[in-house]
RNA sequence: GUGGCCUUAGCUCAAUGGCAGAGCAUCGGAUUGUGGCUCCGAAGGUUACGGGUUCGAGCCCCGUAGGCCACCCCA
């Protein structure tokens, strides 16, 4: 066992497993740029008041999950890697002043999370998120636009049975009026609660809701719910995000017990879950509408909405149904040599072949050409560039490796002839 | 944060309380300029770490760390 590891809760990403990643960053910076979302990128820390208030104080992510850092000296900041990436994107808006740009603001960014929470298959210290946020737009248009927007993302990464699960939680109008006769609700039944809803009775009623204990199945259906307590204008714009989405053909169920657990959601709550999957890696991605925390944060009154989502457990599930195998791209050509010791010679012939746009290694190792092949070719090279006599005259071999065909080119013409061969196979379809 | 299961070579796994092994992968060789197959060989280990029991511990006991599972929570 190796004397230092990798920290608990963290791994890393091998050149095996990267191309997925990249690929995936790709297809989320692609796909949130279509849809007029623009990159921003905050730093991994933040103050520790910017999510401890603006996550809230009496949630799990703040009060277990926060990954604090030492200060160095009594003066300095408090400061904690980000557990989530709204809270930065929020602050960065107040912050410059993002209130006279065109609004909506609408900007995308992709990145590391950290949490301090015991770690599980799925369940990381160091997570990625795909983030989306569209700050200044009070819906309900762009709520169902962002939410399509999450939909074709799985569906374009190839991931098929994500269902979105969609609620409102209404606003401050009238979520504490239900707040209050849900604990009024529970309260009579208190000493035959489970002990963890019992203190969920007082931290936070609405995670009553979504409790997994069956005990609590007969009282949770019978529980008031949240959807019928809205206020006139949480309902409208709740039947409007629906409308909205039925335009679109979005498909999603409705889920009264579905709560967030950051404290800024305000009607709209979303979240992508994996069907059929079971365990708590089925939530895949989750957002919703935040329309108090821009002011929470020291700006003025805002409407913003956003999501994220977790690559992690995106690539796990890719990975699980196969859909995440990587077509490994080797050099395109390699060059090789009859005399292992003329390293120069090699060098200087793949230095060329780079600088005129041919990907493309050398051997730069000793052993001899039949070794240097066989590496070549177990490297998935399209070609391989043969020195030997013949470069006395200028000439090299350029051999085919899966076709197994060989011919002799000119130095000069060599990287025109490996490019124009490259093209013609892969425009025929060959295998890549 | 709570409870449970697990940890032997880079990977997947063997080894009755009695000499730590195999397959794959890596590197080298098979008469000196041609690859994937085959054959031969080499290297690779403080059996996660620290204690204890025992003549003797990979194996039994305790602790720690890490991984996984169920909670909790979420991505």
């Amino acid at each position: 066992m190796p004397t230092y590891r990798a920290p608990r809760g963290t791994r890393d990403l091998l050149p095996t497993e990267t191309p997925t990643w990249t690929r995936l960053e790709r297809l989320a910076a692609d796909l949130a740029a279509r849809y007029g979302y623009r990159r921003i990128e905050t730093p991994l820390f933040e103050q520790t008041d910017v999510f401890e208030r603006g996550i809230g104080e009496v949630t799990d992510v703040v009060e277990k999950e926060l990954f604090r850092l030492a200060p160095r000296t009594e003066e300095s900041e408090s400061w904690v890697l980000r557990p989530e990436p709204t809270a930065g994107i929020v602050r960065a808006y107040v912050q410059h002043g993002m209130r006279t740009w065109p609004q909506p603001v609408k900007v995308t960014q992709t990145g590391p999370m950290f949490r301090y929470d015991r770690p599980q298959a799925g369940r990381y210290r160091q997570f990625w998120q795909f983030d989306v946020e569209a700050i200044g737009d009070p819906g309900p248009a762009v709520d169902a636009e962002i939410i399509e927007l999450g939909t074709r993302f799985y569906r374009e990464a190839g991931l098929d049975g994500v269902e979105v699960l969609l609620n409102s939680i209404g606003d401050a109008a009238c979520r504490p009026a239900y707040v209050a006769e849900l604990t009024a609700y529970y309260e009579p039944h208190r000493v035959a609660l489970p002990a963890i809803e019992r203190g969920r009775l007082d931290r936070n009623v609405l995670r009553l809701l979504d409790s997994k204990d069956p005990a609590m199945a007969g009282l949770n259906a019978n529980a008031p719910r949240m959807t019928e307590r809205l206020c006139a204008d949480c309902a409208e714009h709740f039947a409007a995000v629906r409308a909205h989405l039925d335009a679109l053909g979005v498909g999603y169920r409705l889920e009264p017990g579905l709560v967030r657990g950051l404290d800024y959601y305000t009607r709209t709550a979303f979240e992508f879950y994996l069907v059929g999957r079971e365990g708590q890696q089925q939530a895949i991605g989750g957002g919703g509408r935040y329309d108090g925390l821009v002011e929470l944060l020291g700006g003025r009154p805002t409407p913003a909405i956003g999501f994220g989502i977790g690559l992690d457990r995106l690539i796990l599930a890719l990975t699980e149904t196969a859909q995440a195998v990587p077509s490994e791209a080797g050099p395109t050509a390699v060059v090789v040599g009859a005399d292992p010791d003329d390293t120069i010679a090699r060098l200087r012939v793949v230095t060329q072949l780079r600088a005129a746009g041919v990907g493309s290694r050398a051997e730069l190792g000793r052993r001899k050409l039949g070794k240097q092949l066989e590496a070549a070719a177990r490297d998935g090279a399209h070609f391989a560039v043969i020195l030997g006599d013949e470069l006395a005259d200028g000439n090299v071999g350029l051999r085919d490796l899966p076709a197994g065909t060989q011919k002799v080119v000119a130095l000069a013409d060599l990287a025109r002839e490996i490019e124009r061969a490259h093209a013609a196979h892969r425009h025929g379809g060959g295998p890549d």
